[in-house]
DNA sequence: CGTTCAGTTGACTAAGGTCAATTCCCGTGG
DNA sequence: CCACGGGAATTGACCTTAGTCAACTGAACG
């Protein structure tokens, strides 16, 4: 996501000024279900996984935060809910982030912004989209070929409980999927 | 949805200058997959569904876009993209529609359109994240019962087949689901 | 070397799909 | 008013996919 062309260099430096770094050990918690988000952080180094628990205490993955990303429970942030999302970091991981006040003012200070937070709805809305159509047309396997397709490098950075947690299925099926591919 | 709030009145009336008004007879179609979107509707009256077809043939239910709400395969329609999404006409329907064109020629007039296009791409954001969340979240059982909480008014103007296949099970399926509820 | 934890394998279970037969509902024509 | 034709919904028998639980393997590390 690059959307510095539209951003010009007072706004670009009045961003940077507001940010904050912060570091999360690996196993920490940014964010925890049931709080209303108080950041928006963009990822420097490191790994995250946005995760939901069921109401039978199942951990599902939601979606990885890699670097260059945005790493934020969306809904809830701009609502100002209470997150159903846990947000963890599975490497120590350096975040931006800039606190929900920031980014009310940003929207509100220049329309550079306003474009910038439209594009970014929409990059998710559409990231949201293609996850839902996987859900629903594609079976386990096919969905596990798609995930080595769209994120190659993370199968490397991931031990396969995520990867099935992020599959919606459990790790040995995961296991009989990956023996049936050989 | 209202964003009139925030729309001047001048920039409503060009809106309305530029909208034109669209019938669709029950089962035909205002959008067919393959097809680059050309137009955004808004449902004045009627019912629409979005759906997929998947590799083997089935028809899986999106959507279903019900009065004052926009029909639009959204993600296609932004990136000018070749539409996943067919939009059919469950009732005979009317729509107020722009086309692309518009829709950019609005964005780039006044920065109203930004924020109202970012605000349409948040709420479509959050729709999608809730579905995604019931698909891996919830079994069919559960599902149903969420859709009957969230669409009251559509079980009464739907058949079976089209809310099983929303909640990506079979007509049989929802049939022993709706016996097992008595 | 043992301990530990991720991954594998096997036997069984459960949720939902498939296919076919049957019933229900409703509109139409006699 | 009744009979019947057709689509929608139901039901039954069986199948498939993935889940569950437990035992086992194997590599990594102190």
């Amino acid at each position: 996501m690059n959307f510095s062309a539209d951003i010009p260099r007072e706004e670009l430096r009045k961003l940077l000024r507001r940010k904050k770094i912060m570091y999360i050990k690996k196993n920490d918690y940014f964010l925890q279900a049931g709080e209303v988000p108080k950041r928006l952080g963009y990822n420097v180094s490191g790994l995250l996984r946005l995760f939901y628990i069921d109401n039978s205490g199942i951990e599902i993955n939601k979606h990885f935060c890699q670097e260059k990303t945005l790493a934020v429970s969306y809904g809830a942030f701009l609502r100002r809910e209470e997150s159903k999302i846990y947000i963890q970091a599975l490497e120590d991981t350096k975040l931006l982030v800039i606190d929900y006040k920031t980014y009310d003012d940003l929207l509100n200070s220049h329309i550079c912004w306003q474009k910038v937070a439209r594009k970014l709805a929409e990059m998710l809305f559409v990231l949201e989209q293609k996850r839902e159509s996987e859900l629903l047309l594609k079976n386990a396997q096919e969905r596990y070929i798609q995930f080595l397709h769209d994120y190659p490098n993370l199968v490397n950075r991931l031990n396969q409980y995520h990867i099935a947690s992020y599959l919606g299925i459990t790790p040995e099926s995961l296991s009989r999927i990956r023996t049936n591919l050989k």
